[in-house]
DNA sequence: TCTGGGGTCCTAGGACCC
DNA sequence: TCTGGGGTCCTAGGACCC
């Protein structure tokens, strides 16, 4: 690609994608200035490489790469366990700094932000491209943190743009350039388009974004349902995704699920991960004032495959003691004595606000409303001291093994994390129980 | 790419109601 | 007693994202 100039012209709306470089490992080398310049990864609590400093990454290791395999790779490695309050720190300072630039910004995830930047060029008396020269050295100096950038006119675009060049790269994709950018760039690495319509449209004799692109609008509803429509829109530089300011406040679905190492076949211990998955989802639909009509629960084997069943509650709830009766009789269904399990979740579905549930004639509303108090105390508690200050009787076990281990072992991790690997979830047929709570 | 722990949206089909 | 056609809600399942 050439060099790009910075000043462009008619941009119908200008979009920036910003992608910080080697998140975790970069926060970590910017809290502790020791370890800059050195070959830093994160994930040493799963096992595996969760994230690579630019430095490790040049002695060739990768994302998702076994813990031995690093040390044979380089023995000098620094490994750390992921510190997610940490990258959740860097991740909203980052954030805040964008909003001094622009009041339209999408948290993406922790560590990628949407910024609408249409418009703002009289106010910063400058070109697109040098906003966000300006804005990628403001996270660099105050923060210690290098991130890539891509602008252009849709969001599918800026995202091709921020992955072109990294670390600290910055690539503008005006309108004129769109073809060159899209030429050699193979459909599956389009945002949106994965492996399943990627193999198809291979099927169709389309292998790069650009020829994707070309194909005309018959063409595209006769194959495509709308995201991958909405998708070919935005590779032709029609804008149809918004740049969206909400914070997340609501959810469909909440699901805790946790891998245990090694594999377990005992009872009491794999149950009590799954009633700890519990407390916890329970804990975040509390916090967003949610209460879920649908638990699900599942046990995971050791080849990947998940058996579960979902539970139809009398009325929705978000609090353990109303569900554990149910949780154990999910369990006592699922269970196999004997199977090796790798990890169990629970899936709280079919949210509604808290104020929306219903009593019903048969409520004894008294024990009800004693209840509620009671986790009110729980959920303060936890915020003052720490996570599972409080923890039902039958989440115990998981605590003991923690100690075992000699390892905190027990650090529940929250949101998100930045893997790109496949992963395929197999649900089983989910058979159906309904259940009086 | 043998494997985290989270999420979202879309579509089709059936139930139910007028 | 015979008959449209519509609308809405819900669920299952698929595909995708970081």
């Amino acid at each position: 690609m050439q060099s790009q100039p910075l000043t462009i012209h008619s941009w119908p709306r200008a979009i920036l994608h910003l992608d910080a470089d080697a998140f975790f490992a970069s926060c970590e080398q910017a809290i502790n200035p020791k370890l800059k310049g050195k070959p830093v990864i994160t994930g040493k609590e799963r096992g595996i490489v969760a994230a690579a400093s630019y430095e490790a990454k040049a002695r060739g290791i990768e994302r998702g790469m076994r813990l031995f395999e690093v040390k044979k790779l380089c023995p000098e490695a620094i490994m750390l366990p992921s510190d997610y309050e940490t990258y959740s720190l860097f991740s909203l300072r980052m954030f805040e700094i964008l909003r001094r630039f622009s009041p339209i910004v999408e948290e993406y995830s922790i560590d990628e932000a949407f910024v609408d930047l249409t418009g703002l060029r009289r106010s910063f008396h400058g070109p697109y491209g040098l906003i966000a020269q300006k804005i990628q050295e403001t996270i660099e100096t105050e923060l210690g943190l290098s991130v890539s950038a891509g602008l252009s006119l849709t969001k599918v675009l800026a995202k091709i743009g921020s992955k072109h060049r990294k670390p600290h790269g910055l690539t503008l994709i005006p309108g004129r350039d769109i073809h060159l950018h899209l030429k050699s760039l193979p459909v599956e690495k389009v945002w949106g388009i994965g492996p399943n319509t990627a193999a198809f449209l291979n099927k169709l004799g389309i292998r790069t974004a650009l020829e994707f692109a070309r194909k005309d609008e018959n063409f595209i509803k006769k194959y495509f349902s709308k995201p991958f429509r909405e998708t070919w829109d935005e590779l032709n530089g029609r804008s149809v995704y918004p740049v969206t300011t909400e914070s997340k406040s609501d959810y469909q679905s909440i699901c805790k699920s946790k891998t245990f190492t090694p594999p377990s076949a005992d009872k009491t211990f794999v149950y009590a991960q799954l009633s700890k998955n519990l407390e916890n989802a329970c804990i975040k639909a509390r916090r967003y004032h949610l209460a879920a009509k649908r638990l699900t629960l599942f046990l995971r084997k050791q080849d990947f495959r998940d058996e579960g069943l979902e539970i139809r509650l009398s009325s929705p709830t978000a609090y353990p003691s109303q569900l554990f009766d149910a949780l154990r009789r999910g369990f006592e269904r699922v269970w196999r004595p004997g199977t090796l399990y790798r990890a169990s979740g629970v899936i709280m579905a079919g949210l509604v606000p808290e104020r929306n549930v219903q009593y019903t004639l048969f409520d004894n509303v008294a024990r009800i409303e004693r209840t509620a108090r009671v986790y009110g105390a729980v959920d303060s508690l936890s915020r003052k001291y720490g996570k599972h200050t409080v923890m039902h009787a039958s989440s115990l076990p998981t605590k003991i093994q923690a100690q075992h281990e000699g390892e905190r072992g027990d650090t529940p991790h929250r949101k998100t994390n930045l893997f790109k690997g496949e992963n395929r979830r197999q649900r089983l047929g989910v058979p159906m129980m309904d259940i009086e709570v």
